[in-house]
DNA sequence: TGTTAGCACTCAGGGAAAGCGAGTGCTAAA
DNA sequence: TTTAGCACTCGCTTTCCCTGAGTGCTAACA
């Protein structure tokens, strides 16, 4: 069967009328929104066929017809109309983008809560390096007899550090021979391959170095694997008990336990477009198949990509979001994107 | 009116079907499981009495009696049975805490999820300073001409430190006389009182020292009055939503609303008792006046109080969670507390 | 061949009526 | 002070009916 431009038409305005009031859209109300005159018996004709090929569905026999995924993915794909954002929708993306993100660690969790606002459904929010890290360097300071600092520098430019306890004490002369050694044995190779090469050195070096030696690298390979930094942030999960179709509590509760308690499990994206969507059934998680998602990526450094997702029922308004997804996280890119440090625009300070 | 034995034993036995079933307790079910042979209207009179005196209420006249907040209030003051933990229980408590918890950072967050599991409400947690933070040492290391390094210790023992981009070349040798200037200028002060103390340094050393001077005061300052360990975790909140008395989805989003995106406004103890506990109306937060908290701390190393909330409907399991609680939370401190290390229970390792 | 009017049919949702049953308060006797 | 007896209350469930929106089909029309 073709999907004639009518046809189109007609499901653009099905789904778009749904989007808006979550209610089933009858033959008569279509009519009346199409251009030109035409009888409502003509429009049922042609939701019968839509209906045949997928693209809508009825909740029930005298009901009106609302859209199936399949319909949403054609009007995502084709029919939706990715209108630019107005000067004044920009210049308020900006403006709450200036502001007090100064902390890379910080920007991950407050870019999600801007997204949030910004479309008005819950979001979630993470990162992820897009090569591996390792350690660039080591420094050991020392403090007193009992305990020293261990400095570690990692490749994205963070820097950690840690307070070790000592439990015989070291003489002071020793801490820069160690972070030699360090620097020398134990930068830029993978968390893996550290033990390997502690254990290479275990009868180079004397037991009391051996043992302070293998608590710093341990430190440093916490550090590598650290997930802290893919840790996920969610703003305004409760917002999707608003929604009539997530009203019956059981639903609800499926999706808020995932979202705030299994946030762990929320979609990535799986190709490298700056936007993904996933509209309800084309979700892995069976706790999503009801939902639709959109996601957006921005570069964080030069080594970091952020990721910030919203979360909605499968009739979410998706040229709106995605809209002013894409600007946000273009702005996030333009502003946290391949800079070697977090906090440089204080430039002109007194 | 008195407050007979008979009354108590009468409410303990309401509050305690209460929590169990969340059903409304008649007299013919009460007058059962008294102990001796006492006929309904016996209890009916007594019934009577109780509500009249505030400790029970009637959903509406032909139903059963629940439970006021202010029987609550009397039952967990002197009703409820402390039980003391069984050994069982204690040894699966203490098995759930040997484990991975190594970096004080998570110590809070994991506490959160491990008391969760442990009560089967939904729980919070967060920590504190018990006493202000300072800086105790700053150290400068070089990284090459355009950044180095600046490491700040804090008096608990915390070590932060970030790279800085410098404007233009420092030498090498600056950095240790910047170090001693920050140590012996801004060490023990509270942030407040660095801003001054900068100023009054401005005419004493080169423009170039004191804008990487300003940086790192700057640093430390956001340090101090960092308010990312003061974040609130919780877990479990969508269980909130398996009560009955939350099958409502407006009051289940109020609390909901409240617990995961409005955190930073969940109680905090007001005594320095070992456990609080809110009931309902006691509360202060509208979004909690039909929910009961209970609340334990413990030490975290020699500064800082650790937080942990168990949230639920009124007729929560008191008895349960406070002895669940408090015990997990003296474990806690067992393990964390008075230490001025964090990661030290690693003695005997190879 | 596509469009339209007409018509019988379906079905969810809402409201009224009725019956059920758990539980109460009160009275009077033990 | 306790108990048995009894009339009464009231939320809940079930049943029934009605309404109205919307459909699919048929037959006539352009």
């Amino acid at each position: 069967m073709e999907l004639t431009e009518r046809k189109k038409q007609i499901l653009k305005i099905v789904v778009e009328s749904y989007i808006d009031t979550a209610e089933p859209l009858g033959s008569k109300a279509i009519a009346e929104k199409m251009p030109g005159k035409i009888s409502s018996a003509t429009i049922r004709n042609e939701l019968a066929d839509l209906s045949e090929m997928g693209y809508l569905e009825q909740p029930h026999t005298s009901a009106g017809r609302i859209p199936s995924a399949k319909g949403y993915r054609l009007y995502v794909n084709e029919l939706m109309e990715r209108r630019p954002l107005s000067p004044e929708e920009q210049a308020a993306i900006n403006d709450s983008l200036r502001g007090e993100l100064r902390q890379t660690e910080q920007v991950v969790a407050r870019a999600g809560q801007m997204a949030q606002s910004l479309v008005n459904y819950p979001t979630y929010a993470a990162a992820d390096h897009r090569s591996a890290v390792t350690v660039k360097r080591y420094e050991l300071l020392p403090v007193d007899e009992a305990s020293f600092i261990a400095v570690v520098m990692l490749s994205d430019s963070r820097v950690k550090s840690q307070l070790m306890a000592v439990d015989l004490p070291v003489e002071p002369s020793a801490l820069p021979a160690m972070s030699h050694l360090l620097n020398t044995h134990f930068t830029a190779i993978p968390a893996q391959e550290m033990n390997g090469k502690l254990m290479g050195l275990s009868d180079q070096v004397v037991p009391e170095w051996f043992l302070l030696l293998n608590r710093v690298v341990e430190y440093a390979g916490e550090l590598l694997q650290d997930d802290s930094h893919t840790q996920v942030f969610t703003s305004g999960a409760s917002r999707i008990m608003s929604f009539p179709e997530f009203r019956d509590i059981d639903k609800a509760q499926g999706l808020m336990h995932f979202m705030v308690d299994n946030k762990e499990n929320l979609p990535v994206p799986t190709t490298d477009a700056p936007m993904q969507i996933l509209i309800g059934p084309e979700n892995v998680s069976d706790a999503l198949k009801e939902s639709s998602v959109v996601m957006a990526s921005y570069d964080i450094g030069d080594n970091m990509r952020g990721l910030i997702g919203v979360v909605g029922p499968t009739r979410m308004d998706y040229a709106t979001v995605a809209a002013r997804l894409s600007y946000f996280a273009e702005s996030l890119t333009r502003m946290f994107g391949k800079r070697e440090l977090p906090a440089k625009e204080e430039e002109g300070n007194p």
